[in-house]
RNA sequence: CGGGGCGUAGCGCAGCCUGGUAGCGUACUUGCAUGGGGUGCAAGGGGUCGUGAGUUCGAAUCUCACCGCUCCGACCA
């Protein structure tokens, strides 16, 4: 992408309203404006490194045998009634009506909806195991929405939902997913701590929470320097043990759930079994705050500069800063030639054609977190050799093509 | 919902106390200079001072109501 054409909008002052580190970097950094309280546009840049971040999780989700499908986000009051949590949900669930003024809400989460389709086409046995996703806008009228896109009303989700014929059947999966998780927030370069859980509102039985590690985290967790035992705070206060428990913060970006038969019980979600008998399902979720996690990965990763995003989310992965590109033809020659060079190895190259100070490019270079940067100029020109810096090192190195093309293969 | 704060140019702020028709920085436009760290100088454009009502000859400024934003608390898959 060459900077001339892309929407690149910093500023050098954050809102007032922006409170936390992410909060202010992403608005400095022009990921995302805010629209009202709780309710952000996705910018290009941002939605770079969120789009990233999604194609990471339908990989591993893909791997891992689960089957995206999309579901609406608006849901009929009815099938909310069916499990009565029209109620339990209470203020935080949007409510709209149509022009019949039949009552209907902005998805909050998609339980009543999923376990819907699955009592309708699935009646066998034989068509269980399945574990079903989406990525998808869910709204949640918060009382109070703060910190950004960290706990804004309406957020990007990934939710899965697991149906099987058995408990044992159902661990299995959990045990996936469990996996998957793992593999995704490593994969992303997340420092995460898998914790036990409450089920809280949604029931079941097993559940774990993980959390990105951060000093800035919501939730406070635990864990057993001396074992495998991690816990959030609700369920570490119930431990014997509690007080020899090290504590910390984390933000919670993902949360997976053994449900059970709570819902197919209560929606009539029924299977013929190899006995001939109807038996409810047994149900597992599983969900992943995606646009959260661009928030949590900036608390885990900036310095007085900008964000420092991992080269996996990173909005470009390199950027190329020629000194006097509108002046200088040979700057812009070599520029232009490393620029393809860069995209035929398939590498997110970001062109700073824009002619601008070198003191400016740098900046904002540094403020959005491209991982690489790679400035040409007349004095590197000179010695036919590129200056390469990692937005983490402090230092450059001059390199010769041959040199630098190995820094990306 | 309870308690505080704020609303003046895209963003950050001053002006309000003590009423006289709006200002600074930055961003933007233009010109000249500059060209390795948000460069310098100069000239410009951009405002229903959150909304409504009231007091007054006159309101950004005083009064009242409303709206919005925000912080702390309770809540949170």
């Amino acid at each position: 992408m060459k900077a001339s054409q892309f929407f690149i909008s910093t500023l050098k002052e954050a809102p007032a309203e922006a409170e936390i580190i992410s909060h202010k970097l992403m608005i400095r950094g022009g990921l995302i404006r805010r629209l009202g309280s709780g309710l952000y546009t996705w910018m290009p840049l941002g939605l770079k490194i969120l789009k990233k971040i999604e194609t990471i999780i339908r990989e591993e989700m893909t791997r891992a045998g689960a089957v995206e499908l999309l579901m609406p986000a608006i849901q009929p009051k009815e099938l909310w009634d069916e499990t009565g949590r029209w109620d339990v949900f209470g203020p935080q669930m949007l409510k709209i009506s149509d022009r019949h003024e039949r009552l209907f809400c902005f998805g909050p989460t998609h339980e009543e909806v999923i376990t819907d389709i699955v009592r309708k086409e699935i009646a066998s046995y034989k068509q269980l195991p399945i574990n079903l996703y989406q990525i998808q806008t869910k709204f949640r009228d918060e009382i109070r929405p703060r910190f950004g896109v960290m706990r804004a009303r309406e957020f990007l989700m990934k939710d899965a939902y697991s149906f099987h014929t058995s408990l044992d059947s159902l661990k299995e999966t959990y045990q996936v997913m469990f996996d998957t998780y793992t593999e995704i927030f490593t994969r992303i370069g997340l420092e995460f701590r898998a914790v036990q859980a409450d089920n809280g509102a949604i029931g079941g039985d097993g559940s774990h929470e993980f959390h990105v590690l951060a000093e800035s985290g919501e939730d406070e967790i635990v864990y057993d320097e001396h074992s495998d035992f991690a816990a959030n705070i609700e369920v570490a206060e119930n431990h014997p043990d509690k007080d020899k428990f090290k504590r910390c913060r984390g933000i919670e970006v993902g949360h997976i759930f053994q449900l059970g038969d709570k819902y197919s019980k209560s929606m009539k979600a029924e299977f013929v079994d190899e006995d001939g008998q109807s038996k409810p399902m047994v149900m597992g979720c599983y969900g992943i705050g995606v646009s959260r996690i661009v928030a949590a990965a900036i608390e885990q990763n900036y310095d007085d500069r900008g964000m420092i995003f991992p080269q996996a989310i990173a909005p470009f992965e390199v950027v190329i800063a020629p000194i006097g590109f509108d002046k200088n033809e040979q700057v812009r020659q070599k520029a232009n030639e490393l620029y393809d060079q860069l995209i035929k190895l398939n590498i997110d190259v970001l062109l700073d054609d824009r002619g601008l100070r070198p003191g400016v490019m740098f900046s904002e270079a540094e403020l959005i977190g491209i991982p690489h940067r790679i400035t040409i100029s007349e004095k590197t020109l000179a010695n036919d050799q590129f200056e390469y810096k990692s937005r983490k090192a402090s230092d450059s190195e001059l390199l010769d093509a041959k040199g630098l093309l190995k820094k990306f293969s």
